[in-house]
DNA sequence: GTCTATACAACGATAGAC
DNA sequence: GTCTATCGTTGTATAGAC
């Protein structure tokens, strides 16, 4: 699928200014100022993608449930990807855009690619939202359900571009390196990690995760 | 709390009381029943931690604020470190036991005997406990930094041991791939890891925690 | 009477003030 | 360097539950 990334990252713009926003009534046209469309397909899609998943929930199920048509995901969010990216795992980045720019250069580096891309965009997110995430994931007993759907859409498309076999394992394996680099980063702020050069971690970790990636694991 | 009658015995056995409620002299020997001081010293540790960290709390203030004798803390839980095992981070094993026991064996497989004993211990205890551990990491704000201190501690500890360089580098980087394993396998669930044998995951990650232990990090 | 939870004193280690 | 305060821990006598 080609994805234009269109949803705005990260922050929360001053759109909210609805006074009513339980209203059921459904008009023609464009809504007045201040319905927050968007912000409803968030809540939506919070609740869809948590009871069925990624695959399960459907564009127009989450459309339907947020009192709007299917077509205002695409042009909120770009695609159903990035109203999942927005709405659930509120992500500093679109997934398919930084999965193209991962697959630009030598597979033996990928590692080097995604532990430097991972701090650098969470970095300058900074790491309130990754808490935000942590606490989703431990929070609702689906999100766990979300994430690893999610992180099996993003790295097996990565380790599959590459060659590897055991995809499904190497794929788990490298989620544990960087869930926990940026639970150490980000939530619980490790020093002298928390502050460290990215460049630093880069070598540090980078390494092991090229192991999960294309090395013999056993 | 726990205290409704004041007095102090002498060496000659004279008894001296006094009115004062808030005076913070107790009686000696066994308490009535259903004064549990044990209760008690887990619910003080967990403000006194929360507030102060690791190194930051002391046994005597614990047990102050508990209402009991600090040597309390070494009759119910053997030692500082088992109290907050089992108050703040609700650990499944006792730490200095654990540490103790990891020493034992070359250094060189420190990595997989820190891998197995992880997910053995963990595995046998429910994976519920770990979600409660990060659930309060990132609940309270506090909480990491509670974290952090025996983090170092525990494996500062086993590091040196071995006598690597950038201890605590080396130790913020284990605990990404420690953290990490916990958050896939016990809190998001990703498959295959989450029910994959015990060996099967040493074999794959102990190679890369002993990169962090002892290897080269750049 | 027996057992044990308890308080108190004291020890070695350690960190900071002077 | 010395002194002091405080830390975690240990030993021990004992009060009170059983």
């Amino acid at each position: 699928m080609n994805v234009e990334f269109v949803g705005r990252v990260g922050h929360d713009g001053a759109v909210s200014t609805t006074d009513n926003p339980e209203t059921t009534a459904r008009r023609r046209g464009r809504r007045p100022a201040g319905q927050d469309t968007r912000t409803a397909l968030i809540e939506a899609a919070r609740a869809v993608f948590a009871e069925n998943g990624y695959d399960g929930a459907t564009v127009r199920a989450i459309a339907t449930r947020a009192g709007v048509d299917a077509a205002m995901v695409n042009h909120w969010f770009g695609s159903k990807e990035g109203l999942f990216a927005q709405a659930v795992l509120e992500l500093p980045f679109d997934p398919m855009e930084l999965q193209k720019a991962l697959r630009d250069g030598p597979g033996d580096e990928l590692g080097e690619r995604i532990v430097r891309t991972f701090i650098t965009r969470w970095d300058s997110a900074g790491g309130g939202q990754f808490v935000a995430l942590i606490r989703s994931i431990t929070g609702h007993e689906q999100a766990g359900h979300v994430l690893r759907d999610f992180f099996q859409r993003f790295f097996s498309g990565l380790i599959s571009s590459i060659g590897s076999d055991r995809i499904p394992l190497r794929m788990n394996l490298c989620a544990t390196q960087m869930v926990g680099l940026g639970m150490v980063r980000y939530v619980a702020k490790f020093e002298p990690l928390a502050t460290e050069e990215v460049e630093v971690l880069v070598r540090a970790i980078a390494p092991n995760l090229q192991r999960y990636l294309t090395g013999e694991i056993g």
